[in-house]
DNA sequence: CTGAAAGCGCTTACAG
DNA sequence: CTGAAAGCGCTTACAG
């Protein structure tokens, strides 16, 4: 093991094992029965590569190669459990076909997105799924110039195929929940609130139709004030709620984990009250089920999406395909 | 903008703008002032590149220059706030020092772990700081053969240096908590139950420690059976309180957001007697104010400890040396 | 069966 | 002030 000195190279291991560099990178790669070395200096090659501590620079061999197998991917936050599960499957997904997987967090701006897909696009991704991107054509478009091949997950774009989650149908589950259990808990039947994110969002505006649909079939018209989308933050979401002092029975679609915290917040402040609120939420999280008055939470199909996306790479598809996921939703009590 | 045809060169660049590849070069990394390019030949080749949509091909920019400006991290999974927030504040400050961060997840696998040690180096990862490792020495051994600096996180080694919790003194102070709600709430004073974790890991010997420091300081004996460290799943957390059905008043220390689920689960089996229970938790998540009978949560100081792992880049220290960051104690209610 | 040589795309010391 | 040339570490078509 020499010290940190400069790395060793298939030149190093050569003068050592006494044999031509174009051999020992042959061993290396495991091509050397195609080129029919000999097995003897194979395993000359390979114990003293061990012996050295070598690890080929890959920077080199795909620079060689004209090829990384670097997929990228570029993913909002790292603050709930969606992202997360999506950030960890795709690195299982992608070291199964043998690819490089290279995560980055764009802190939900979209000038830092565009940043990071060109940086992902210098280290020579092969391709890029970029994860509820604010602008994902935008990125779509540098791409394809690069000769790039991207794919939007969980926000839909024009230009590439997107996978999304069935959100409409999603929200329109949820809501037939919280109704029913609005109706069997309490005795009630109402408009629900819609409380977090923001309408001018694909994903909100596509659970506040699922929303208004359920409401629709079920007979209940939703007035207009009833729709509280105000951002994602808890903050915003507690804000919206805090002079609604329900003196009856109330029901809440929470649109979003971080959304969540907020509602629940405004939920302890109401005392006994309390106990006439049945709300959900569009989003999983493992604490969910502890809440009271929560009845239920989407959980998006994270396998799901991601396998089709990976089914994407490396066949080009109409732009603007767009495959819709459908989601779980989970009963609590 | 050329379909996904071969990418730009400087090559191709330099003959639109006839220039010579090396004044291209010199334009677009930003040294052509300094070798007195004209502003006017700048221009002209700035424009180009735009155009082309021109991304430099960092695997042959950095092979040249003999170093990547990439500084990998291993972490074991995303299931919980806090290694997400490692993960994404690791990026931060390393595009903050111009570094390309990589990010992969091992899963708690030592094996996957060491694996993917491997291939950052091989991408020429200069730093890898290894969070949670299992086996960190292995790790640090191996980065030290083919010469790159290695940090640990979270879990000590002794053979690069270590930026740890100050894990003995947080759950020092969880303990006090917890007995404080105990004698206050319930007027009751005895020995709480540590439950989750291994007691063969560092974090959970240190942790335990505390507890037991604690308890030694009010003059209460902690009971063999009280020790209830078996693994870090839910299910396991869950299944060793599965017995337990306190007929009077009781106390919870737990180990982790993932045992807490378990300790959860169990707490709202005991329907009425669940209000003589009071536990904390060692981690913080958001949702756990909102859990009946959590007193407490200790959240590391995931910045402070970064900024303290950073700092150790390119300042090789003492082999083994162990920074110890405070955690910070929330209070409920 | 095996090695010398060319070349991936870039950077930079060097010579003019 | 500027360009030709060498070379980073690898791979592979090619010639023997």
């Amino acid at each position: 093991m020499n010290k940190n000195k400069k790395k060793t190279t298939i030149y190093d291991i050569a003068a050592l094992a006494d044999a031509s560099p174009s051999a020992v990178s042959a061993v290396l790669n495991g091509t050397w029965e195609k080129r029919r070395l000999s097995r003897k200096l194979a395993a000359r090659v390979m114990r003293i590569a061990e012996e050295q501590g070598y690890a080929v620079n890959v920077q080199a061999s795909l620079l060689r190669r004209e090829k990384s197998n670097i997929v990228g991917m570029i993913v909002p936050k790292y603050d709930n459990r969606y992202f997360g599960e999506i950030a960890e499957q795709f690195e299982e997904l992608a070291r199964a076909r043998g690819m490089f997987p290279v995560v980055t967090c764009t802190q939900r701006d979209p000038d830092l997105e565009f940043e990071a897909a060109r940086e992902l696009i210098s280290y020579q991704a092969e391709c890029l799924i970029s994860t509820g991107a604010t602008d994902p054509d935008r990125i779509s478009d540098f791409c394809s110039a690069a000769g790039v091949q991207s794919i939007n997950l969980d926000l839909p774009g024009t230009k590439v195929p997107s996978v999304i989650s069935d959100n409409r149908a999603g929200a329109y589950d949820l809501t037939m929940l919280i109704l029913d259990r609005c109706l069997q808990d309490l005795g009630w039947s109402g408009s629900l609130r819609f409380v977090g994110g923001r309408l001018a969002d694909h994903n909100t505006a596509a659970r506040l139709e699922g929303f208004l649909a359920a409401h629709r079939d079920r007979g209940i018209e939703v007035p207009d004030h009833h729709v509280l989308a105000a951002g994602y933050s808890a903050d915003s979401a507690a804000r919206v709620l805090a002079d609604f002092r329900p003196d009856g029975p109330a029901g809440i679609f929470v649109n979003s984990t971080i959304s969540l915290e907020g509602v629940v917040r405004w939920h302890r402040t109401l005392g006994t009250r309390a106990a006439q609120v049945r709300y959900g939420c569009f989003d999983w999280d493992p604490f969910g089920s502890f809440l009271p008055g929560n009845v239920g939470m989407v959980e998006q199909d994270v396998s799901g999406m991601l396998g089709k996306a990976f089914s994407f790479i490396g066949h080009p598809e109409t732009p603007g395909t767009q495959v819709l996921v459908p989601c779980r939703l989970h009963r609590f009590d």
